[in-house]
DNA sequence: CTAATTGTCAAGCTAATACTTAAGTATTTT
DNA sequence: AAAATACTTAAGTATTAGCTTGACAATTAG
């Protein structure tokens, strides 16, 4: 999996129109996909199903659900697309399964935010001891 | 800030229209508000700011952006309501800064999606180790 | 072989959303 | 006091997206 951290190329050159932008022409990034992924509460849940229930069907899927076979496809094509969950169809059934790699990006995501804020928090407290 | 984990309640009773379903009845779990918020380029963008500069204004936000006051005001809102920024006005200016705390709900999430995953990885080791 | 099951794909529908503008308020500077 | 600055709020616009239906294909069961 390619890991572009950041959140580069969000913002395209001046925009002519007020509706909402389109999408920016730069491809997304590991982190763009992986968060993008799980923003949304049913993929967030068909996450959480893999991961304590192990792999099931789309159908297995869809049924606690309560939405069609369709709508389950569709959120495990962006869920494939993050490298959060893989497929393999095997005759008609396509067993789906958590990739627990996916979820590196974020940790490392989180962490960046952190120890930059640590660190700038630390840098403080040098200031106002020395202030002293 | 409540912690409710999980994703429950995105899943209304049966539906009765065929376009995009209203948002739940449910309110909304932090781990929603901070997965949803976190789910945006944008708003990315504005979190790595100020985990990595500092508490900046809201225009200080907007010029790098390139996007108005008002985009930025609604991102923030977004942002505040997650736990993941908190801003204070003092005269005219209004300065934003980062919550570390708020992320703690995501590395809990994705802590748990690696635990209960290695839990059954785990179970099926030892399944195979006793086939032999 | 027919019927049932599982999934796929395209198109449509409706709600959400990320931006804008315009008008206004409050504070600070000149 | 007037002008400049920083923000706020409401309403509008165009795009995205999460769902559905309908038609179809492939596989499995009877």
């Amino acid at each position: 999996m390619t890991d572009r951290s950041g959140s580069g190329g969000h913002r395209p050159a001046a925009r002519l129109s007020k509706g909402r932008p389109s999408e920016s022409a730069r491809p997304a990034s590991g982190v763009d996909r992986v968060f993008h992924a799980l923003g949304d509460p049913t993929r967030r849940a068909i996450v959480e199903k893999l991961s304590s229930e192990g792999p099931v069907s789309v159908s297995q899927l869809a049924a606690p659900l309560l939405i069609t076979l369709a709508a389950v496809v569709q959120h495990l094509q962006v869920l494939e697309v993050s490298g959060l969950v893989r497929t393999e169809k095997v005759g008609r059934v396509r067993t789906c399964r958590m990739e627990p790699a996916g979820l590196m990006l974020i940790e490392q995501w989180v962490s960046e935010r952190r120890s930059l804020w640590q660190r700038r928090f630390d840098r403080l407290g040098d200031l106002l001891a020395e202030e002293e």
